[in-house]
DNA sequence: GATCTCTCATAAGCGTATCTTATCGGGATG
DNA sequence: CATCCCGATAAGATACGCTTATGAGAGATC
């Protein structure tokens, strides 16, 4: 069976057309090169060296198998460089998922450090719900998703991000404390507007809700958050917002955001991807610079 | 570094992304596989095989990779393909010498069965004389040469083909007995017609004709034996004819053929070529299957 | 939910291919 | 004729790669 040792081999003795020099180049014993140029001449059934008194020939078998040769390990360096440079962390494309209700808030703030801090990185960002992205990250259509804590499907990874507290965003005219704490009893009386079907964020709040008994749960859904937030100007009732959503989508004077009384209702969000993925070091990678980069932005939140 | 056998490997598991049954497609065992591929992935720097539970995928680099290795076994397959191809005796180019007293009695008997036993094998005929020939076959320029032996520069390799024995070509009118077997005395009195300098077969001719002390010798040189034979018919002179020319040249009623007696004149004819020649083997096949047809006409030119 | 089975990874031992050093033979060179 | 250079050969050491046996993890099954 052909080697590449022994095309590698040829190759040197093509150039140097003399054993020692070239068994010098491949760092090898002269014997081992003629052993190897022997084996390969016994392989291929065909003399591939004429061996003259003082110097050396190639037949012109030689000559065409030693070209062959050295096409073969270009491409096989060709492989390699490739590969070598496709082995570095966080280059080339990685398809990330995530979910509604991070995807517009977070972006903004993570592309552009990510694509200074890796510009080899080709990202592309699929957004819906945690179900699907769930699902195409088994199947291998996304490399690695962002969503609320925990992914409780076995055979994935999952690394928190950042806690995103929820505040209660309500009508401005309602007269309230803006500085008092809220408690889970003061939803009671409350319509509480809450995202459609699907969208873990709706879990949440009514999670929250059902723990403290609410009562007048609108479930009505809406398809984001802008929406929701639209109704709750509006006055038609109160939603719990996510800390990172705060200030994209509360430039409404008539909505006055309150903060919860402790234990604050919050959701992890975290970045998850398969257990087996070969990107493993990529993601953690990317799960403390997406945490850095957060959290400088979280500090401006919590403030 | 990278082996040919990773890359088999790394097809093979491509080919059916199942380590035991790519290991049993390349017949080894499945760890021997599980191995070659670790190692391949650690020397690439990068992971080529993502490992499910279940099954086995291939990362995104990882068909790529297995791509390119593919495209590798398949020219490494060409080569082995070809050299086999070239490596069978007596086919493709071979480049052939043969001196003019030689080439153009020798050639139509030998050509059409050379061509008819190897069909594959690509002759291209150089005519000159000896010293031509042997300096070409050293330098590479000719693969074999066919001439008057011995062929005393070193690093060569001889084999006769056939002895050519001399006759003596002289005008019909003359009076002479054409049973009676010519003595070296009666060529002392003859002007004897030669081949220009260069020719062997001058060389041959004279050495015979000193050995008895000829005093007439015509050294005047003529440019083939065809013209020589002319000059005979006219009846200027008598010459040596090589017995292989007898059949082409003395179509001519003017001339008459004596036999020499005994220990006749004569020359061997036989295949050169350099002993480091890797076709040494080629050559040894041509000497037999020139030997065989060259006797047939052989036992026709001796009748 | 314990067991079974399938996956690929790991470990231990072995065989052999390959390497090295040392030496040979042959031809060129002074 | 002695010497040098070249490539081939020989013998021993090394290391690689293989096999068998076993392990670990995840589904599948009863």
């Amino acid at each position: 069976m052909i080697s590449l040792r022994q095309l590698r081999y040829l190759d040197a003795l093509a150039t140097h057309l003399h054993f020692r020099k070239a068994a010098d180049a491949v760092s090898v014993s002269q014997p081992a090169l003629s052993m190897q140029i022997k084996e390969l001449e016994r392989d291929l059934g065909v003399m591939l060296i004429e061996r003259l008194p003082n110097r050396v020939r190639l037949t012109r078998e030689g000559e065409e198998v030693a070209a062959r040769a050295r096409a073969i390990l270009t491409d096989v360096q060709d492989l390699h460089d490739y590969a070598r440079q496709a082995g570095q962390p966080l280059t080339g494309p990685l398809r990330l998922g995530i979910i509604p209700s991070i995807a517009p808030y977070l972006l903004p703030r993570i592309l552009p450090v990510l694509s200074s801090a890796h510009p080899e990185l080709r990202l592309t960002i699929r957004e819906t719900l945690t179900q699907a992205l769930t699902e195409e990250l088994q199947e291998g259509k996304l490399d690695a998703i962002i969503i609320a804590l925990p992914a409780d499907t076995a055979g994935l990874i999952s690394e928190p991000l950042f806690e995103d507290r929820f505040l209660l965003a309500r009508c401005a005219s309602d007269t309230l404390d803006r500085d008092r704490r809220v408690l889970p009893d003061d939803l009671e009386k409350e319509n509480i507007l809450l995202l459609e079907e699907g969208h873990c964020l709706r879990d949440q709040a009514l999670n929250y809700c059902q723990n403290v008994s609410t009562a007048g749960g609108n479930t009505l859904g809406a398809t984001s958050l802008a929406t929701v937030m639209q109704m709750v100007a509006a006055g038609y009732g109160v939603t719990l917002l996510p800390e990172i959503c705060a200030d994209f989508e509360v430039r409404d004077e008539r909505v006055t955001l309150l903060r919860f009384a402790d234990p604050q209702p919050a959701r992890t969000v975290g970045l998850v991807w398969r257990k087996s993925s070969p990107r493993s070091k990529d993601f953690g990678i990317l799960v403390d610079t997406l945490r850095k980069t957060v959290g400088k932005a979280g500090c401006r939140l919590a403030g």
